[in-house]
This record gives C-alpha cells, structure tokens and sequence, in this order.
DNA sequence: AATGAATGAGTATTCATTCAT
DNA sequence: AATGAATGAATACTCATTCAT
C-alpha cells in the first residue's frame, strides 16, 4: 500500500505532462502554476522537481513532443502518394484531422513564440519550416508537373496552412459538423477553390 | 519632445497604451509587469492607477479599441460595393491591410481569448461574430445571386479569414512582398482559388 | 496617524540595516531569513524590496559601509603622528577600541569571505590590503629609521592584525578589563614583545 | 582507483566526511546542500542517511574529529619538553604547522561558533579552552620560573593563539616563504617580541 | 496627478529528511 | 546499502493594488 495519497511511480511524469497540457491550455503558459499543477497531479509542489527540472522545460518537452509526433505523422501520411494532387489531398486531410485532435498541443505550442518571442528563435520554428516547406514543396511540384496553376506558392501554402490549422479555433465535437465533413469540406476549398466564380457567360 | 520621466498631464494615458499595447505584444498579459509599463511611461506603479482602474481593464480598453477600429474600418470599406465579388475583394483588401498594420493589437487581441478563456465569453466574440457574419453574408449573398459557388459558407468564411488574419504571422515590412503584392496575391487566391487545376484535358 | 502597525518613511532602511546587521552577526548570512527581518522591522517581507534590492546587496552595503568606515577613522586616528613607534602605537590603540565597538560589523565582514569565497576577490580585500599595507609601512619605516628591530615586515603585520582582530572573540564588556586595559596591555604587547625574556643572565 | 558513481561498501563514509570537509569549506554550513554532497560522493541525497544522522551532526562529527585531533597531538608535540621556553616553541612549532595543514578542519570549526553561537555553549569551547589553557599554563610557568616576563597572561594567551591561528587565511603554499620559514618566523616573534626597539642608548 | 512605502497573496524553486522498494 | 519518489516547510523575490502625503 503506499504511504499517501496521491500519484505514486513512474506514472507520476505522465501525469504531470497531461496535467500540464491541460492547464496551459487553459490558463497559458505564465498563468498555470506549479502548486495548481501538482495539486491535479495529487502530489506537493516541489515533488513536482523529481520529474521535471524547471516549469520551462515543461513547456519545452510538451511542444517538442507534439512537434515531433507532427513531423513523424505527417511523413506517414504522405509516404504512399506521389502525384501532388494526391499528396495535396492527404496534406489537408492528415492537417485537419490532426489539429482537431491536438487542440492543445497547438495551442500550447504558440505559447512558445508568444513567451519567448522574438528574444531567441523559437523551437517550432524548425516544425512550422519543415510542415510549410512540405507543402511549398507539393504546390510547386504540381506547378511544375502542369497539374496545378498557383500563383505564389510560399503564401499559398501559407494561406492554407492558416486556414488548416484555424479548425482548432471554431471545431466543436458536437457542432454541425463531424470531423470527416469538416475534412471534405477543406479539401474541396482547397483543391477547387474556396469561392468559384460560375460558369462564365459566353 | 520626447517622453521624459516624469511625463504628465493628458499625454500620460496615451503612453500608457502605447507601451502597454507593446509589452503585452512582447511579453503576453499575464508576463507583463505594471512595473515595467510604469518604467516605460516615466511614472511609478503606483501613479497608473490615477489612469487606468485595474491591470485586466487595461487589456480590455485596448482590445476594445481595436474591435471598435476594426469594425468600423470594415463597414467603411464596404459602404460604397454592393456587388458580391466587388464586396469580396473589398474585405480582403481592407482585411489584409489593417492586420498588416496593426500587427500587435491583432496579437494582444488572442490574449482575450487565451486568458479568460473558457470562463466567460471573451469580448472578442462579438467582434469575430460580427466579422465572420459580414463575409458569410457576402458568400450567401453571392452564391443566392449566382456570381458564386461556394460549398459551405460558413467554413469558407473561417477558412477565409483564418488565411487573411495568418499574414500577421509571417509578413515582414522588408521581405519578399510589399504590402500591396501580398493584397493582390491573397484577393487572387480568394477569388479564383488557392490551387487551380489546370485546363481539364478534353 | 500611520495605516497600519509597522515602521514607516524614511526610517526603514535604517531599522533594516540594524536588524540585518543583529541577524547576520547571529545567524550567518546563509541563515539570516527575510522573513525574520522583516519581522523584525515590522513589516512584510516584500517590503523590504522597497528598500533594497536583494539579500546579497544588502550584506555588500553593510560591509562596504563597515570597510569605508574602518579606513576613515584609521586614517584620522593616524593622520597627527609621523614617528614609527607613535604610529604603531596609534595603530593599535584604534584598532582595539574600533574592533570591540564594532564587533558585529567585523563578524559579518567575514561573511564575504565566507559566503563568496574562492570566486570572486572579496569586496574586503581592498580594506584588508589598505589596513595591513598601512601596518606594514609603520613597520618598515620603523625598520629603516632604525627605530625598530622587525624580522619580517609582512608577516610582522599580519600576526599582529591576527591578534588585535582576535579581541572580538573573547572581549566582554563586563569581563575582568576594561576597554582602556586591553588597549594598553596589546600597546605593550605589540611594542615590546607578547613574551620578553627576563634579562639574560651574564 | 578514482570514486566512481555508485560508490558503496565501507569507503562511502570516508568519502561522506571528505567531500563534507571541502563543501563546507567552500560554501559554508548552511550552503551546503545534501544533494551536492550526495552528488560529490556518487550517491543519492537519500543514500546518506544510511550512512549520518543529520546534517548537523555530520557537521559535529568533522569538527569533533578536528578537535580531538588537534588535542591529541598538541599532547604529543609537548609530551617530551618541560621548561617553558622550549614549551613555548614547541607549542608555536606545533599550532603553525598544524593550522597549515588543516586549514580547512579549521575554517569548518568556526561554522560552529558561527551557525549555533550564542544558543547553546559551542562544542569548540572545551578544545579552545583546553588549548588556550595550555598556553596559560606555559606562559605562567615561565613567569614563575623567572625565565619570561610576561604582562597579562590571559590576554597574551589568546593574542598569540590569534596570531598563529590567522595564519590559515594568508599562508599559501607556493607563496613567498615554505612552511619551515613561516614557523621560524612566527617562533621568533613570540619568542623575542614582533618589534623589538632597537639597542636602547646609552 | 505623482510619489514612495506599504500590503498580502503569490511565484518558482530548494531544502533536509523519510521510506517503500 | 542504494534508489527514487515523496513530504512539508522554507527560501528569496514579484505581483497588482492601496493610500497618506
């Protein structure tokens, strides 16, 4: 039986990392303090320290974690398409997919140029250069291929990367709709255009 | 003449926004200090409070300001355009132009959002609501008219506005782009598509 | 009438000079808590911060104030005698008397070397070179004129300074001498030898 | 063989002690951690309390090791001499050699005066006392013998135990003398006066 | 309208120590 | 005899806010 009550083991650092994502996505990051951290872990503030080195770091190890798991999903969602309207489609459909289901993590992970902005380059810059150069990548490939007619790909991929991840903001589980009509709908903006001009007259 | 310590008289208040509406931009709202703001002002802490009534009302008269100047900016921008298209490129002309502008009450305006999420309605609802509600009925209007073909007006329009408002993120004054290419690039996108297919092989 | 209870104006900093002074010498710096100091004064523990800047600048400011103090009053006390056995005999007679009234103040200057020790040149060795520069110089000019018989001037200076330093250690103001007693038992001790050999048997 | 991480078997103890000796002469009693301790020795902080009590006792033991130590050869270095002038050197001999080579036992033991003083009587009274009470007894012996003249012998006591002892705070060991000219020379200043007046006249 | 000094609750972090394993 | 995780109290310091002057 354990002395006390509260968290015991080598859980303890998962929940810190659960609490914690859930409390800077609630407060933000300068707002979520360590006693309310510990107290939803079940455990006093300084054992907090057994786990974690500083408050920081914290912040530091859930973006990097949420980057990486980005970085890594994304390659899978692309390794088995080749012609860019395909990779285009599976771009917007792994993006939306993801960012409805990390809500926090990409919150959060905003809290890093926002605290620590434009002292030191921040540590998404190298996740959000490396996604945007992906889909730089594709637009211009198709460009190339004559498959797509894009006017600048840097602030195209730009622009539907802002419109991608912006689901985040407004998604609601329980809203009109599900996450696969949400998908359907981003693609065919993004591969027909968001508003169509009709048929021209002739 | 410049700012001196010391400053007062009517000027004091507007300092107090300008170097308020910059070191919330730098530092977030919770990791801004009101001694930092009294130092940039040339008061002591305590004197603000002869200007302003508490730290949060503060925030709140800023983002006020901006919601107000948004919204009236927008209906200025549209006051002379009834036809769809015309209203469309109207607003995101006036859309990209003003978050290029006003970069920093753009940013301090999530803080709402992020700070007092979740408890109470943030004030910036009324304003997105009011927003948002402007471009659907441009889209409704132009699709019920014919001009456009739009699949689902409302994503569309959270889609669109997510992209306009993103150039906040990425513009710089020196870059690639003047502020004028990067209307241009964003009207085109909007209105013909991000990505155009080609000319349908026959 | 004053708001509350506690210390008020521009009597604080001295009241918290005096109680860090006290709490040091008791305690050690490490050991000195700003709560209990400002218990002491009578006021709340952030506010000392109106009054000083951190615990360590607290501690320099007292020793600095000693050290200054120190080579002022030994300066005056040698600034009307120009003969060796006058000079030393000044030396000595001021350096007892300021070491027994100021017995805390030499105590926490220990701190410094203590507390900062091996990183940084402490703050006292300026004092402590200045103090047995001048000692040596006594010494040396004494040696020269032929006035006195010294083996080795440096370390002539630091025994002795050991030994007038020391009477912090054992002094009490109620013990079987009094202040003038021991000033004139180290003048005779300094001058003519701790242990004098009876005369030599012929 | 170097301490590795992980040291363990009946070495920890002396390893415990040791490193224990440098901390606290390095940072002070109260700024010595256990955790920096543990560190140095290659365990965990918990690991130590198999090994001490407390800190504090840690503390005491060091000191009373040095204490007892200091005792027990101070006995030996006077067992074989029994007239006062050769005590007298014996002792001066014994006490610089000794508080050169142990000056960090020595430092550590005024964190006992320091750090408890004034609360409860020091464990480091009972060895001064006994050492300062030898001295005495010398001093008093040779004054009786006829074979020194000697003022107060009190004070003179504790005068050339301050002067020996300060020699832990300039001595290094590349400096300008060795260790063999240090004792000379300290020999001959207690032995014949610091200044001597030269040959009065005559 | 400004100051300077105060409040009291709050911050992240460190500490010596305990104990089940 | 060592570990790793816990405790609970303490640390220096910062905060927004108040108010007599």
């Amino acid at each position: 039986m354990s002395r006390t009550a509260g968290s015991h083991g080598p859980k303890t650092m998962d929940a810190i990392r659960a609490a914690g994502l859930q409390l800077i996505f609630e407060h933000g990051y300068e707002a979520m303090s360590l006693r309310r951290l510990a107290a939803d872990v079940g455990i006093q503030a300084g054992s907090l320290y057994n786990h974690i080195s500083t408050k920081q770091q914290l912040l530091f190890d859930l973006i990097d974690a949420h980057m990486r798991a980005l970085l890594a999903e994304l390659a899978k969602a692309l390794q088995h398409t080749d012609r860019p309207p395909d990779r285009l489609r599976a771009f917007v459909t792994f993006h939306v997919a993801y960012h409805i289901a990390r809500k926090r993590e990409v919150f959060i992970s905003y809290s890093d140029c926002a605290v620590w902005s434009r002292k030191t380059t921040p540590r998404s810059w190298h996740c959000a250069a490396s996604t945007s150069g992906k889909l730089i990548g594709i637009l211009e490939q198709g460009a190339a291929s004559g498959e797509f007619v894009v006017g600048d790909a840097q602030v195209a991929a730009f622009g539907i990367l802002a419109m991608l991840t912006g689901v985040c903001t407004w998604f609601r589980p329980d809203g009109r709709l599900t996450t696969q009509q949400v998908i359907a709908v981003y693609t065919e903006m993004v591969a027909t255009g968001i508003v169509r001009p009709s048929a021209p007259p002739r």
